[in-house]
DNA sequence: CGCCAGGTTGAATGATTTCAAATACCGTGG
DNA sequence: CCACGGTATTTGAAATCATTCAACCTGGCG
């Protein structure tokens, strides 16, 4: 399910954690910055071991004890919880960069699952906590992630209460958007590295619905996708209009 | 607006910013501890100014620039965004002991606003700052704070996840129910102490469908309305099963 | 080459939204 | 103490949109 592996399997990316978030107060123009310094990268190396997971395996489950998070180093993965008829609700995408593993009482929230093959560094709880409390500063690092995350979240909530399924649709595509370009990806095309069925889960609508309105916002030229998983945004100030209005449009 | 005041308006109560959460690890039977000393809340108290609002008060607006967070001490908030149509979507309540002010690249990231006449802590950004950066656990108490906020929003998106009215009133009022539980007010009747309009734009339905979900439950006998703003739980298991249920139901 | 998970499309149903009107409630001033 | 005015809330009826159910397609992989 998942090997380890104490090499450096990253090659020259293989620094140790990596975080970034866009800053409490400071100006970063929009971008995450690093926020871990090379020394502070190295310390987290210390505590971490570097672990792989395949397509579709689990990282973690909801309720089970929380003994480590895990900060993503290369791949894709989504948090969930299911519901007693086991329909799921996605509570995020994870990326590059990003920690997981929020628990309470030390139990895990969310379960977690790959959607992409990941590598991830596993931080142990105590040796984390232990860190954290002995160094302000990455421990500030650390906040401020969670606070990102917080944004993040709300963002989501924002998204899930719109009623209409278009705008959804819209504000999905630019969070996934500002995530890529953030990560300095291409522009040139948006990459859905999740399921149609993951995105319903993710934007609370029906898995029909998304592709309807997928259909839908491409066939009034606002994107166009190339293949399922590529998709181009055409005419952003379209999408923006989309995403921002709640009332049904004329045209 | 609102009044400073340097004296001792909460009698017996001020001893300073407080705060409380569910721990990330330790156990605490599902209950909000304090998670600060009294040093540490004298340390806060140093730097913070009481402030106070009248019910509908803005607290601070989404896109000003962030000079401070805010404890509550008493009363109840909202926090909030506006779409382009001036329509609103609730991102949180905030009750006594919690934080807020969520800010990016210096800026509140939602507006805010008193629900009930607050009593509030108000901690400038720069000298809170420096505090948590020399006092690394201080520092990890508001980390925990930020990671129990984070699990409330992101039980706000599973709520907003649901499709159905029932299943978003039913976890709602659990919400309510397990919020005011853990502050130690008397479980007899819940008490709403926001309009219909915040509940609708908070579960994201309309305000008519809050209303007519609210007298369903009723109807069924799961709950109780004790005037428009009180209401006592009649059936937990039934309310359970109706929040934790997807699919339409048989009875 | 066939299978299967993932994805798309169609049609009918039904829940929620919307629009509208009526009612209850609260604080205030007389 | 009561009348008044405005806000908050409830209820009704029609229209709309997403869900549901079901059949079909598609692409990747063994």
């Amino acid at each position: 399910m998942s090997d380890i592996h104490s090499n450096n399997p990253l090659g020259t990316r293989d620094r140790g954690p990596s975080i970034s978030a866009i800053p409490f107060r400071e100006k970063s123009d929009g971008r995450p910055l690093q926020l871990l310094s090379d020394r502070e990268r190295g310390q987290l190396a210390q505590i971490a071991t570097l672990v792989r997971f395949r397509r579709g395996a689990p990282l973690f489950h909801e309720g089970a004890p929380a003994d480590a998070i895990y900060n993503i180093a290369v791949g894709v993965a989504k948090t969930f919880r299911t519901l007693p008829d086991s329909t799921k609700r996605v509570a995020a995408f994870l990326f590059p960069d990003d920690l997981l593993g929020l628990a309470e009482e030390g139990r895990y929230v969310n379960s977690a699952e790959a959607v992409r093959p990941i590598t991830a560094y596993r931080l142990p709880l105590a040796a984390l906590e232990n860190l954290l409390r002995s160094d302000p500063t990455l421990e500030f690092h650390v906040l401020c992630k969670v606070c990102h995350a917080l944004r993040e979240s709300q963002r989501h909530a924002f998204l899930l209460g719109r009623r209409r399924a278009l705008p959804k649709i819209a504000m999905f595509v630019q969070m996934l958007n500002r995530s890529e370009q953030a990560r300095g990806i291409g522009a040139a095309a948006i990459y859905l590295p999740m399921t149609r069925t993951d995105i319903a889960d993710y934007i609370g609508m029906s898995l029909p619905a998304v592709c309807r309105s997928f259909a839908v916002i491409e066939r009034r030229g606002l994107v166009r996708f190339r293949g399922k998983r590529h998709l181009q945004i055409i005419d952003q100030a379209g999408l923006d209009s989309l995403a921002g209005q709640n009332p049904p449009r004329g045209a």
